[in-house]
DNA sequence: ATGGTTGCAAACACTTTGCACATGA
DNA sequence: TCATGTGCAAAGTGTTTGCAACCAT
């Protein structure tokens, strides 16, 4: 196994939160921080390939599960039949998924808050945090034309 | 295979999208009907078994994605690795999730729309729909205390 | 009658688990 | 050193597919 990039401050990351800092989990942490959209274990999986980092699906997947737990990480689903994750510590935001091209887009602009104390003065209901997502055709789509 | 219940105009429904209504297909639209929630594809065969209608996993999702297809229902994730299902011709609303009980109820009120016109706008993306789930704890189990 | 539907079995995609070995602190 | 992490293989879910038999129209 290799390290892909000593320079980061991703092991200092780690430790803080009581977690080794491995190769395998360096590398994860790192594509996260830099693609910054969510992205699913395959896509981390092709990441390690490329980088000699030589690893199976299931380590892959203890390491989202323990990114998880330790609050580093989203868990996310856009109907696809699988989990996308992506870094917890950022703004509030949401996704626009062109379902032509497959392009993952963030919006940063949310007024649910106002809607979240509506619901717990009307429902009784206390909300931990919301989803929301936005599906339809991104602006190159349109111009390609390669939308019905 | 017995028929649930011969009253309903499920049948009529399913012609009008021009499928067979098939003892198992009326009884999901009817399921789909009775709840008005979201269900999975488990809760589906619990349901045809319980009226003794035989049938297997592969003929759920089957009847399931072709009702997808003829734009019946929606198809819906809220995280759980699969998928749950709820009649589309409903009007536009989301969902409170509970993370103690499970329990999910409905909510009307959205002003998204606004939002969709400003990403237009401003993003160039033009939004066919959106998923919006609020997850937290119900009133419920704020009372019983099973929450942490 | 006949083409749409189903049951069954098998396969597939995604994710989890058990266990022995390897490794970071 | 030694608890924590990993690789490998196997199993567990959720979902799809091929094919022969079946049944709604």
């Amino acid at each position: 196994m290799k390290r892909i990039n000593p320079s980061h401050n991703c092991k200092d990351e780690l430790n803080e939160v009581e977690l080794r800092a491995t190769p395998a989990r360096i590398a994860v942490m790192d594509l996260l921080e830099k693609t910054n959209l969510p992205v699913d274990a395959t896509m981390i999986k092709d990441h390690l390939d490329k980088h000699h980092i030589d690893t199976d699906p299931a380590t892959v997947f203890r390491i989202l599960n323990m990114f998880l737990e330790k609050g580093l990480i989203k868990q996310i689903s856009f109907n696809e039949g699988k989990f996308r994750y992506e870094l917890a510590n950022r703004e509030d935001h949401h996704h626009l998924i062109c379902q032509t091209c497959g392009k993952i887009e963030d919006i940063s602009e949310c007024a649910i808050s106002e809607l979240e104390k509506d619901i717990k003065k009307k429902k009784g209901f206390i909300v931990s945090h919301h989803t929301l997502e936005f599906y339809g055709v991104c602006h190159d789509c349109q111009k390609n034309q390669n939308y019905i």
